[in-house]
DNA sequence: ATGAAAGCGCTAACAC
DNA sequence: GTGTTAGCGCTTTCAT
């Protein structure tokens, strides 16, 4: 592999000038330039990576931190970050969390080690605050950017960018409580999850603005997956609970709630109307099609993209709306 | 951040005897080695991995190339491998595709400016296979591994490591033979994938042992997602097209497609049995559950894994097998 | 406008 | 058993 030495023999000229012409950092004479334009070209040139790192002591990756791939939404997001952070010279490095606080903290413990120039954090789950606002704020002191995508870490000085999950949720269960379809219940893990939180707080919001009351047993704190859905709904029914209405906090719960719902004879939406969370590829062809809240993962990826390239300040918080995606199952 | 000098200086040694503590590359004398490590603790000493990668000449990242994160069984793969290669000290880098073949070779093509170790691809894509195997080649010689991941590319001499895809759908579909549920249709894409190929291979294999006629009206070659399921089945219908099963080539296929029978006022399974592939994780909460095969990340992972740690020859192919999920969509 | 040379942090070959 | 030193490939002063 030709390396600068390579490519200055070639062209007769040193490696400094070689530098300057491909890094144009200095005006150079047109036809030296073009001799090692063609030298380079010539033995297929392309800069060593880690020299280059080594030099600046930075290194264009990013440490992109998911607590679950597998989850829709998240996966819709790496879909886009890749390639967005791509076009500003970012690599993502992917590191799974599985929904380890231990291993988020390791990750931000180590970053400088690691090598990367950011760490982007797409995990709801709860973690020690006052540990990651540490981190965080010595990461920043070493250059080395932390931000928190769909989940709100503002309050701890992380710039953060997520869609308006409170707004969304009220909106939501406002359209349910307008169409008579009360109780609504609220299943979403929360105890746990930022995001959890700021959903279930939409769900209070909308039930206040109406007037009606919050039932402790009505709200269900279970995790993403569909099999959690099943389980509250199953669970919920198993206690009589009477309910017109579920608000979820992920599609994949709502999933596994109609299943639960029709295992028990109950109609979705005649009998029961069930709302998702952040539309899905394939929530339109679920049987009724599900009624969900909308997902900009692109906006998100600009957002972040935006952040890591602004020089200055970085806004602390950036909100992006949902949107009520109605179907069938509401 | 302290360096070798750092704590070279702290322990009264030179940075020679740190780095031969610290990477324990010769015998040191007990208590050098104390006071190095003590000094290498106090100073929260992290080796520089962009100074470590100029010397070696490695990277110690992979590059995990994916043609679409939001499928389900990629997004698994992916779930899975990062954790698995972390343990032999590899990270990944994530490389979305989005089933561009461009993007595809222009990530093998600069590989090596890329600064990766190996390649790891978890595309169906088919790509030209002259320039693949070139590459590949190429790479090998750099000693940069290249790796198939649910794809057989062993024809090419890329080490491939994937499900036996042929074997489970041939077995699924001789499972709905057995059954009465013939005419069978196969819906799935495969003019433009070669794991869609094998899936087809194995569904005619079964056509042809049961020594029913493999009628090409019944095969219908659509993308992966939820979407093309249901576009393919509705035409099917419309067209007048009689058929008792369709085998799918995923379960999002399968999502879509059992909501155009139902649309249709067509009963999942009394009037048509559906079997899904790769058992996503909400397969057994669709309703009716979907029948679908199994699908093995972990063994996948861990098949990389050794292919990437060990030293010699690698095996050409390795093949992890696929069972029958039998739950009620057939 | 161009070249010589230093140095980023690390490992390993070579002394002693 | 330990220290000295060269050098990985690159960018950037500092000269000229």
């Amino acid at each position: 592999m030709a390396n600068v030495g390579d490519v200055a023999r070639r062209a007769g000229v040193s490696i400094a000038t070689v530098s300057r012409v491909l890094n144009g950092t200095a005006v150079v004479a047109e036809d030296t330039r073009e001799r090692v334009l063609k030298a380079a070209a010539d033995l297929y040139y392309t800069p060593n990576r880690a020299a280059r790192n080594l030099r600046a002591g930075r290194s264009n990756t990013v440490a992109f931190a998911v607590s679950d791939i597998e989850q829709s939404e998240v996966a819709a997001i790496a879909k886009y970050l890749q390639p967005t952070l791509q076009t500003i010279g970012l690599d993502c490095i992917l590191y799974s969390l599985a929904h380890s606080g231990d291993r988020l903290m390791r990750l931000l413990r180590e970053a400088e080690q690691f090598g990367v120039s950011a760490v982007v954090i797409v995990s709801p789950d709860l973690a020690d605050e006052g540990e990651l606002a540490g981190h965080a704020a010595r990461l920043a002191g070493l250059g080395i950017r932390v931000i928190a995508v769909n989940n709100d870490r503002s309050h701890l000085g992380i710039a953060s960018v997520l869609h308006d999950d409170v707004a969304a949720t009220a909106l939501s269960v406002g359209h349910l409580i307008a169409n008579g379809r009360v109780p609504v219940a609220y299943l979403g893990r929360h105890a746990g999850s930022r995001a959890g939180q700021a959903r279930r707080q939409g769900y209070v919001t909308a039930l206040q603005a109406a007037g009606l009351p919050v039932d402790p047993d009505l709200t269900w704190d279970f995790a993403y997956r569909s099999a959690a859905g099943y389980e509250a709904v199953d669970r919920a029914l198993a206690r009589g609970l009477a309910f017109a209405a579920i608000q979820c906090g992920s599609d994949e719960l709502a999933m596994g709630a109609i299943a639960a719902l029709q295992d028990h004879r109950i109609r979705v939406p005649e009998d029961v109307a069930v709302v998702g969370f952040s539309n899905s590829p394939w929530a339109m062809y679920l049987r009724p099609a599900l009624t969900t809240l909308s997902s900009s993962p692109q906006h998100l990826a600009l957002a972040v993209r935006d952040l890591l390239s602004g020089q200055g300040e970085m806004p602390l918080r950036t909100l992006i709306r949902r949107d009520f995606l109605r179907r069938s199952s509401a």
